[in-house]
DNA sequence: ATGAAAGCGCTAACAC
DNA sequence: GTGTTAGCGCTTTCAT
């Protein structure tokens, strides 16, 4: 089948030692010995087998990744930021998919594992209650990047998640919002975490948030439509909310949209921010304000802790690091 | 470091070929032992060596992908359906990114074979003059899947892209448009393809199309703004276009708000048609009709000829699939 | 500068 | 029903 190093030793009249030293780069080959492998191995089109190497060494030169969805624009970005830094230290990138199930994930981290990965990088779900329990007892190095993971386990990157809220808040009364609407979110920890930021920062302002302008989500009904019908209801009410703060960036423009058409002018009577700055959405008439909530950067450091960790051999001297989210200002609140 | 099968072996004193047979289920052992086996793996939380059993068996029961991005929701479709039916299969698919980098391309391709997978499905970019050539020489079995491929080799799983075109234009032909404008995409195989079929649809129901109403893109521009932009200088013009066909969702986006930003009514005067069904694009507010480019069934066919390439070992009896891309007709079409 | 032997963790093919 | 032997493709160690 596929060539082998004896391949090329038999066809040369080496050993096939000498044809591995070459292949690393030793340098205890005569040049023209060294010449005449490197032509033969083109020609035959030589790969060298990994499994095999590492099944010797113990090193594969691969990191996993464990992913929620590939739905989701801030995966990508998570993703060329660990690339980023993978690549040029020669570890490269292997994805796998959970497809939002917790079984799934524990098997494909488990695969992983068993696939002998240097590392493991594992973005939990967002509504995950619990991450695989396979992941506590592996001397392999293991990272959790993006949504903290729900308890607390090794080494995590990710967002202070009441930072987001705290920024939306600050953001707003800058701006002279006093009726502030916010747009909740789904039921869970990081929306909780976020809100309760949002909050502390109005109260820390000597500033209040009113009861029926909190708005839960209908999950089943998308992003968009839920932001669309949520600010529909809060412009139809007798007094009117001056800023909005909505969960994710389809649900601000769902917000943008409904106050349209309504008539309500944005940003001078309604100032809206939204939550992951996705520039395709962002992007479009009329701009949306957004949360970045800085993917790829949480990839660039959960990639340079997992090279950390495996060059110290899991001796585990590398602790959690929390990001601050940053505001990107677009139209939707500009003055 | 881990738990090897030995070290179960031990543990029970059997023999390690014992512990393996429990581990792939063969029948030839007392129901006891296999208890006592299953009971200590689960204690030391044991898992295969899977590049070790690859190494004797000659399979890994892993697919691997590259992609040449993830930022692009059509990829996250296909690896939904790729997963569909590898999973059941007792196949897992690992990804790894291309980064639009060619060089990088053939790179992860050839890792991925270093890496012994079962077969490789290969995503070409959009604007891929070549694809890599170290696919040319493998015994593993290689699927081509999304794009179609520049150059003919291999096993191919890919749209009708000059369908995309010809449903567009019959679309419009069947709402009575007159005067139809086209946005032309990028200067790709894939987007002269689409333009291709779109006028061979137009002539063979007599109809023509103006010249000055085929709009070149700025790539650098973004697809929303220059989808605006585009539109603006087409609604400018003396003559109207009644019917625009977009190269992607936002283009479509961006066609539809300098429509409304003019006040021209969509879709009473104005028709508009984007390609790729990016849901959460189209369906915001006037929602808009687009072409479905069956990206998941791409994956689900893609898999299963992966599939078969692997049990038939290589005997390469599949042949390429084309298949058709859907409208999904929405507001911005509708009647 | 080159090579022989051993073994990484696992399983196919056989004994017993 | 259980165990022995050999070897997958590679690299480590040590001779020559």
């Amino acid at each position: 089948m596929a060539i082998r190093l004896q391949d090329i030793a038999d066809d040369l009249n080496l050993s096939k030692m000498t044809i591995s030293k070459v292949l690393r780069g030793q340098t205890d080959v005569s040049a023209e010995t060294k010449a005449r492998v490197l032509k033969r191995m083109k020609e035959l089109n030589y790969r060298p087998n990994i499994s095999a190497r590492g099944l010797r060494t113990g090193q594969t030169y691969s990191v996993g990744m464990v992913v929620p969805t590939l739905e989701n624009p801030a995966i990508a970005e998570m993703v060329r930021g660990i690339n980023e830094i993978l690549r040029p230290a020669g570890y490269s990138l292997v994805i796998t998919s959970a497809d939002g199930d917790a079984e799934v994930e524990e098997r494909e981290a488990e695969l992983h594992l068993s696939r002998q990965v240097d590392a493991l990088i594992v973005c939990p779900r967002n509504d995950a209650s619990d991450i695989p329990h396979v992941l506590d007892t592996t001397s392999v190095p293991v990272i959790y990047a993006g949504t903290p993971p729900p308890r607390s386990v090794g080494v995590s990157i990710s967002l202070r998640e009441t930072e987001v809220g705290e920024l939306a808040a600050r953001h707003l009364l800058e701006r002279r919002c006093r009726r502030r609407g916010y747009l909740r979110g789904p039921r869970t920890a990081v929306a909780d975490q976020r809100f309760a930021g949002f909050l502390q920062a109005l109260h820390a302002a000597g500033a209040t948030l009113r009861q029926e302008w909190i708005v839960e989500m209908q999950p089943e009904e998308g992003d968009y439509r839920s932001g669309f019908f949520a600010t529909k209801r809060l412009i139809g009410g007798k007094t009117r909310p001056d800023g909005i703060v909505a969960y994710t960036d389809l649900q601000a423009a769902g917000a943008r949209d409904a106050a349209l058409a309504e008539g309500v002018e944005i940003p001078h009577s309604l100032q809206i921010i939204g939550c992951g700055n996705a520039v395709d959405i962002c992007e479009m008439q009329l701009s949306l304000s957004s949360l970045d909530l800085v993917a790829e950067e949480i990839g660039r450091r959960a990639a340079r802790i997992a090279l950390k960790r495996i060059d110290e051999k899991g001796a585990n001297g590398q602790r959690s690091v929390l990001l601050s989210p940053k505001i990107v200002c677009r139209e939707s609140t500009r003055r």
